[in-house]
This record gives structure tokens, sequence and C-alpha cells, in this order.
DNA sequence: CATAACTTGGAGAGCGCTTTCCGAAGTGTT
DNA sequence: AACACTTCGGAAAGCGCTCTCCAAGTTATG
């Protein structure tokens, strides 16, 4: 057995910070001293506490911690979903999603190497937000991760008000005083016009997202705009919700309408890997026939086939910043709001 | 302003439980009575307290509670990695994985109804293993879901002669009596195999996970041992990590040797994808010349061209019933040591 | 040798909550 | 009217830790 697994000497109660002072011969206080490496403690019984502590194989109750030094050592991602039930198939739909893991794997990168655990949550409900920004306050985490989903949150504004030091990953529909990591989604977009337009395209699509989606909008705002540079005032737009299956249809409408399509911009790969089932289906040849630039450079973008060109989203970097603003903000509050914006690059394939 | 987001009246402290005994006018005790539903509380007093607590915007402290109830509502989900480092790309292979995120999404379907939360916690180091285990026993999460990736892990070891209530996903790999959720791997394999045998293959590989990992080890024996009952005594076996990548490989590795392969059993759909990749790239159409069965049924086999047959592997639903044994197991600790095998069922698409 | 200035360890007061123990009412029986 | 028996609310003892005092000891200075 590893030294770590060593057996208590029976008894149910584990060692205390007081059976190590008494095992050592000095007080509580001292205990505490050394455990946490404060100085101004006679080397001598810096050792004697340390003996104390392997032989009574003691370790520090963190909650008992956290009670009097109002700290976690924990960092809440908040999935806030306006309203959303508990039987909403859509946050299976949403697990499933690249999109989450990324963040979270950014997320850890950073928190890990730093000993903060990250505490998951999800709210739908108004109640279910004031209970967790009243745990907030309290100190149940030292700061959170908002990754907001609906159009109109009312908890980025909630989180403010508390004073809970906060990031959001993707900027609130709102203007709120909150420190946010976006990504420029609406130069994202124009890359993908420049390029769709720049490979000889004459009547191009877009499938957006939902219109109250913040990096939604901003997407087709950029897209709009940019193709009305190049000449094209009018845009066909089809919407899904990110879904495989929501693109597929769109494309098939966009098809049904504007049967000459030779170029579309999706705004996330998943749903452009539905567009490209469509377009089969339809016997267009992707990108001979129709080009298609996606959004995301998930590893759905790879997995298509074609391949797809798409814009690049360097989420886990995102969620990483994000958490390194959050760790700077909870160690000084007086932080003013800052906001971080990635540019998006563009990822050459097969589709366009 | 909702009436959830109410402010202090100033001042930095946030009510407590004698802050509302004062208003109400009783003792602090009956206040957490009240607060606690707990009967045999006059009426008239658990309506004047609850107006105190509605007047003074009283939340209960969590952490508080906890230290007293040894409860925390709280469950980690910890992911064990034997040995990786800090800045391991691994981990970012792992979360970008749909199976995390399905897990997860698993987890939170139970977990959220029951108003507990997930912490996570990633460990790779001894040190970081003892360290989770003394937080543990210390009741810093009421109890663990284990996702275990190495072979030879001591991890689960560790909780159970700690006293941890734990439910791993996927049996472990040395036996250890410790509850977990599985999957009939190899009877997975064995649909598969009957399927790809069935359908007329005459040589039909296989491309397997690493060997020490026992999901990926069930698959390789159970796909071995069916093909034999058909009369195929030796199958050709190449090994990659379950990244599209390493699929790539290993079917062109298979290619390489063996040229008249016209099935191939791959052991999780991700790599199914790299190995539709190689197929094409060798000019195999599939499924007229090579027959393609994959695993998992994740989103990567909808999406994959064409689409995959592949083995359902209801990770959602194992991930929720480990939830589920883990909040039994918590509620009676006295429980015996269980373990669910889920059935897997052979998804027909148009790669086999 | 007396005084000031600093170092070091201990006592003890909390952090905010639950819960046992008790005494004071209220109810029913003989 | 006296007794046992139940219901109910309050006092207070913790849960395990941190950290501010304060006293005692040590060294430097006039």
């Amino acid at each position: 057995m590893t030294a770590g697994t060593r057996r208590l000497p029976v008894g149910e109660r584990l060692p205390t910070l007081e059976d190590v002072a008494r095992v050592a011969g000095v007080s509580r206080a001292t205990v505490s001293r050394v455990i946490n490496g404060i100085r101004n403690v006679d080397p001598q019984l810096h050792e004697m506490v340390w003996n104390a502590v392997g032989q009574t194989g003691y370790v520090p109750n963190r909650l008992a911690r956290s009670l009097v030094t109002r700290r976690t050592g924990t960092v809440a991602l908040v999935v806030s979903d306006s309203e959303s039930h508990d039987d909403d198939p859509f946050m299976g739909r949403f697990f499933a999603d690249p999109y989450f893991g990324r963040v979270v794997g950014g997320l850890m990168s950073v928190l890990r190497a730093a000993g903060i655990q990250l505490a998951l949550q999800i709210v739908g409900t108004e109640e279910q937000r004031t209970r967790l920004v009243g745990d907030l306050r309290h100190g149940q985490a030292d700061g959170v991760i908002v990754l907001s989903l609906p159009g109109h949150d009312p908890l980025p504004r909630m989180l403010t008000d508390a004073g809970v030091p906060a990031v959001m990953i993707g900027r609130p529909a709102d203007p709120v005083p909150i420190n946010y990591v976006d990504l420029a989604n609406d130069t994202g977009a124009s890359l993908a016009a420049d390029h769709l337009v720049g490979r000889g395209c004459q009547l191009v699509a877009m499938i957006s997202g939902p219109a109250d989606v913040p990096a939604s909008n901003d997407r087709i705002t950029g897209f709009r705009r940019s193709m009305a540079r190049h000449g094209h005032a009018w845009v066909p737009l089809a919407s899904g919700n990110f879904t495989q299956e929501s693109g597929e249809q769109a494309m098939r409408a966009l098809l049904a309408e504007h049967s000459q399509v030779d170029g579309v911009f999706v705004a996330n790969d998943l749903m452009a890997l539905g567009a490209l089932l469509a377009l089969r289906d339809a016997g267009r040849r992707v990108p001979e026939d129709v080009a298609m630039v996606g959004f995301d450079d998930s590893s759905a973008a790879v997995a298509a086939n074609p391949a797809l060109t798409t814009v690049r989203h360097p989420l886990e970097d995102m969620a990483a910043e994000s958490a390194r603003l959050l760790m700077a903000r909870i160690e000084d509050p007086t932080m003013r709001i800052s906001s971080v914006i990635y540019e998006p690059t563009l990822v050459l394939r097969q589709s366009a």
C-alpha cells in the first residue's frame, strides 16, 4: 500500500489540528502556523510539528478552513439557460457538443495548475438563479465563470450586483459591467465572406444560429456587412439552433428557395455537417457546386467529408484566459472590469 | 429588479441565523428548525420566522452547515489519469472527446434534479491522489464518480480503503470491491462480429484501443471470441489510442499488411472516422469494398460519411445510473457493492 | 543593571450553523 | 386536585480551523 493510504489507528474520528498539537506538545495555533508556512516558528518546533503530522496522518479540513478564511479554492462554472426545465433534452445536446468539453479543458488547464477545483452548476429557473447568487455571496465559490446560453439573461447583472467575481465567456447580451472574454465573431464572419467571394461565388447564403444569442448575432451582422462591401447587398438567410439536424433543415430550405446558391457560410461546424448532408442529398458537390465555410474549427470540421474550411475559434485559449482573468480578479477585487477579444483566423481545408 | 436580487441594507456582513432570530424575536435554534422544516414548531412562530427571513434576505451558509452536518450536497467527478503532467496535451483531447460531455450530461440529468452539484477533479500524480482521498474523507464531497483512464489505477482501491462512497463508470482494471456501471463491451464486439460475418465478409480486421484499458480489452477479446466461433480463428489487429489520427494510421497499417481486408471493426467512432479517411485515400469504397462497424454511437457516427453502423453505448444512461447508485450509496452506506452492466445494441447505418 | 525593542508561543474568541439536553407549558387520567 | 406524559422553545456545546491579542523570553542599548 502506498504511504498516502495509511490507515487510521481505528476510531472514526479523523485527526484534527488539536490532535496534532497534543502529539507535538504545542498549541493549536502553532500547528496552524506551521501548516500554513508562516515564519516566526522555531525550527525545532517546526520539525516536531511535522513529525506529529506524519504520525497522526493529519489532513487539514478544507471546509473548516474555508469557513474562516472565506476562501474555498473552488471556481464555479455556471451554465445559464434562461428557461430550461429539468427534463429539457436541450441540456443533453449541449453537453454532447464539443463546445462544452473544450471550455472545460481550457479552464482546467489553468485551474488545475493552481490547485483550484471546478464546480459545475446549471441554472434555468429564476429560483435557481437567486439561490446560486445567494450561495456565491456566502463564498460557496471564490468566483464564477459564466456560460450564458439564452438571449437576455438576468444572471450577469445579478452577479455584478452581488459583487461576485465573475467572468463571462462570450459577451453579455445586455450591457453589464462584467468581465468577459469573447471572439471577434464579426471579423470571423468577414473572413468567411471574403473567402467565399474571393473564390468567385455568385450567390452566397448563410445558415445562422438563434438571433438572440450575441455570438450568433455578431456572425450574422459581420457577414452581411462584409458581403455588402463586396457588392452583395442581400444574403439569403436560414437559421438553425446549432445542431446538426437544424443545419440540415436550414440547408434544404435554402436550396428550395434559392436553387443557384453556390456558396454558404454556416455559423458553426455542427450545422455545417448537417448542411453537407442536405447538399449531398440534393446532388450538389462540395466544393465544386457549392462552397462551404463553417465556424469553430471543432473536431467535426476535420471529421467532415469533405473536410471543412472553417473559422477557427480558439475556445480553449479563451477559456484558459477567462480562468486567468477570474483568478486575478479574485486576488484583487478592485481590478477594473476588462474584456479580452480574440481574433479568429480562417482554416483552409477542402470545402471552400 | 427581481425579488431575488434584493440588496442588503448595506453593511458588508450577510445576515446570519442570529440576525433572523433577533428580528423574529426567537432563538437561533428555532430559526434553524423552521428553515430545515422540522415539525414541532408553533405555526405562529413559524410564520414570524419566515417573515424575518424575507425581511433580512437571509440565505443559509452552506459551508457552515456542511461543517456540522457532514454533508456537502456535492459529488466529485474525478478523472483519474495515472501519469499525466499538467502540461500533458492528452487532457485537452480527452475533454474535446464527446465521451466526457456525454458523461457530464448524464450525471447532471440526475444530480441537478436532486440539487446536487458536481465538482470536477483531475488527478494524475500520486500526491494529487493522496490529497484527493484526504479531502474526500473529510467530507469535501459526499461521494465520487470515478472515470479511470489508465490501466492499473490505484485510486479505486484507495477510495474503498478510505470508505468514501464511490461509483466507477467502467469496471476497474484490478479487482476492487467498488460499485461500478459498465457496458457489456464483449457483447458489443460480438454484435459487430456477427454482423460483419453475416454480411459475408471474408477477411475481417479490428482496430482496437489501448490494451490496458479494461473496456478496450473486453472489446478485443469479445470480438476475437465471436470471430473464432464463426470460424475465423485469427483476426488482424492494429491498435490506436481512441483518437481520429490513430485510427487513420491503424487503418493504413492494416491495409498495408492485409490488402484484401473487406471488413473492419473499430473500437470507437472517432477512430472509425480516421479509418474512413484512410480507406478513401486507398481508393476503397465503404461499404462496398470494406464494411465498417464502429463503437459508441457518438455524434461522430451520424456525422460520418457514410454514416457509421456502430455499437450503441448508452453512456448518458449509464452515467445517470451511476449517479443514482452513488446517491443511494450515500444515503445508505451499508448498501452492498453492486454493479450494473448495460447491454449494447447494434445501430445499422450505411457503413456496414 | 534598567529599559526599550523585538521575537515567539499560547489562550481564546470567533466563522455560521445544527442538535442535544432541559425546563416550562399544555393535555389527559384517576 | 394531583399525577404522569407529551409538546415546544431556548441555552449552549460543539464542527475544525484561523488569527488577534497578550505574556514571556531574548537581545540590544544607554
